[in-house]
DNA sequence: TATAACATGTAACAAGTTACATGATTTC
DNA sequence: GAAATCATGTAACTTGTTACATGTTATA
């Protein structure tokens, strides 16, 4: 579903006005560790919640660049995001662990190589734990997201330890 | 990256030569708490794998029911498979948390109604954990795909319970 | 005898990404 | 004066899902 982007979106646009791209700049740079949006997307995302009446936009121009269009929430916006939140909250939706899925077939190759590969793995996992968690705090429960993305990369941590453990004393 | 459907289709395969419903069952009600892969998607990979000569099949018929393919790798398909597991294993691809952005946002509504709809929100994921804790065990390292599973929902647990709690004391 | 399970597939849709296009302004 | 940043957007593509279509055989 795109309402988790949309929801998103508003959420950041209930709390100060602006344009797309200073938006997407803000996402990127701030959670952009733990979430992921594209421009098109989020362009396409704001034209279709001005069009449904979620946002309004006044238009502003520096110098003779382009214009920018700077976003508020309506009423009508407000109103779905109140919803929006309320749903998202209650309803967990389970994350895709396709990404995991080689660890199903490890004893496919051996045993040596296969701790060396999760080693590589692990490596990976823990630059972007460190980076995450260097990132500043962030105000309000927006820190909330980040403190989460860390718990979980944490607990990838842990366990790729035990994985390799057990591959090495098992077999 | 339909890769990781692949994977997970070659590596049943390879254990074993399947036809697509079988495989989609076996999927489905084994790992279906973990990762998902629908009919249409599945057969659309063999067809896709059977062109690329990663997999060949035999028609087999019983009755006068439609007639099953019952698909095995190739040698090509085995070098694949072997490939894309040592890829897939050393980089981690990180997740997706845009289902958690609603925490993001927490401080929009009451703590009251916020922590009755995190525990709301508990209640799913508990549920999830214990379908997924009650599924016999899998053969060999296919149980470490849901042993993984069930440390992140129990990760997801604790830290909503954590959450919960310094919404109702913090506030 | 109606319903569920078996077996495969197509077509339309949804959602997001990549690549491309455009042009102004700031910085090196 | 070249490169990066600002600002928005379109078009094509990828990937996967839903809904639909078809017919058979086992089960209630």
């Amino acid at each position: 579903m795109d309402m988790d982007r949309k929801l998103l979106l508003l959420g950041m646009l209930r709390i100060q006005a602006m344009h797309g791209y200073q938006l997407h700049e803000l996402i990127d740079s701030h959670l952009g560790e733990s979430i992921q949006i594209k421009k098109p997307t989020a362009y396409s995302l704001l034209n279709k919640m001005a069009e449904s009446g979620w946002v309004s936009y006044v238009e502003e121009q520096a110098g003779n660049r382009p214009l920018r269009r700077v976003y508020t929430t309506t009423e009508k916006g407000e109103a779905i995001f109140q919803r929006l939140i309320r749903q998202s909250l209650a309803d967990y939706k389970p994350m895709d662990y396709l990404g995991s899925i080689a660890l199903a077939f490890v004893d496919a190759i051996p045993a040596l190589e296969a701790t060396g590969l999760l080693r590589e793995r692990r490596a990976s996992i823990e630059h972007l734990l460190q980076s995450t968690q260097s990132q500043e705090e962030h105000p309000g429960t927006m820190q909330l997201l980040i403190e989460n993305h860390v718990r979980h990369l944490s607990t990838e941590l842990q366990w790729l330890d035990e994985v390799i453990d057990r591959i090495e004393h098992d077999r």
